[in-house]
DNA sequence: AAATTGACCAAAATTCTTTTTTGGTCATTC
DNA sequence: GAATGACCAAAAAAGAATTTTGGTCAATTT
């Protein structure tokens, strides 16, 4: 059956790109890995790049999936928003492929792999984006224009849940959460 | 003299490392700038890494004058953030030598000018959170503790400043002044 | 005839070798 | 005693040689 292959090529490529990075994942390894022969993968993608970002999607696609289910139509605007970071933020904690890729950027300032990240972070703001924008339709007035909004809360988020540790001791949920409900207004 | 030639090898070393970077200056031609020999350096220095320091910290001394000259007694709290925050970033902006040592950090990665720039962070850092204490000394009243918000604001203001930029149409000052004046409450 | 393979190739990356440059010293000069 | 610049070891850069890699395609299998 010709989708078996393709599953199993997704599959090794998934596990390789994860556990190795972009550069050190060759294709002969994912072949040997998925049990094809190195050409038959390209009868599916059409180089690296394609095989990768064909994964990389799948990823975002979980990702957002889990944001969506993080997110409770009655629950209050900034209950909303904290259940959503935390989704988004909890996936990417035991996601090792996005993990990786942070990794490979910065250490190999890898060319595909940082353009990849860019576009990572365009899906996340835009998602956080529509979240407000929905909050916004249902009457929720906010200062700032939702582009402004998402990228304040995502930087803060960030800011306060990874830059912040590299010196201090993590901050208290709770005060994560008021700081982010201070910016929503 | 001996004063007059240790500063002309400062003022050549400054003129250089904010010319053409740390990795990219040599003693060598820090001493023919300077009409000076090679040797002569080192009786004032004792590395090129010491002479690197001696200018950075000329740098930062600068610039807190800048920030300091900027605050007013009598100004608000916010006020008084938003004049230092520009005094900062202000001087930032034209000051070569800091934004040479971002894009070698960047670009080469070069180890001593990383290690220098997260100096010049915590020192900035630092400066805000004195800053925010010594309002609170003045009774203000703060939600969160000094070096927290002096984090929040500093991480916040350069969010807004650069990566910001880097997508949209740069901000109206209010907008900005709106967002750090909601931080600080 | 459609799918699959793996030997094959050019280009890129890596390793090894040679050459040049650089930070730092110190005997000599001023 | 301050200043110099030829000198050196170490590091970096450039170049040459070798290996690895992404991608192709004629031959084979199904």
């Amino acid at each position: 059956m010709i989708t078996d292959k393709k599953e199993r090529v997704i599959e090794a490529a998934a596990l390789s790109f994860s556990q190795f990075g972009f550069k050190a994942t060759t294709m002969a390894s994912v072949a040997k890995i998925a049990k094809v022969a190195k050409g038959t993968i390209y009868t599916f993608f059409d180089s690296k790049e394609s095989l990768f970002s064909t994964i990389l999607e799948r990823t975002m696609r979980q990702l957002r999936q889990a944001a969506d289910t993080a997110i409770q139509e009655e629950a209050a605007f900034h209950e909303n928003i904290q259940a959503m970071l935390d989704a988004i933020l909890g996936f990417r904690e035991n996601h090792q492929l996005l993990i990786k890729m942070g990794q490979e950027a910065k250490e190999l300032g890898t060319a595909e792999v940082l353009e990849i990240l860019t576009q990572v972070e365009r899906q996340i703001l835009d998602y956080i984006k529509s979240v407000i924008m929905k909050e916004k339709a249902k009457g929720i007035v906010t200062k700032h224009d939702p582009e402004l909004l998402a990228f304040l809360v995502y930087k803060t988020y960030i800011a306060l849940i990874s830059d912040w540790e590299r010196q201090h001791e993590p901050l208290p949920k709770e005060t994560i959460s008021e700081i982010i409900r201070a910016q929503i207004h």
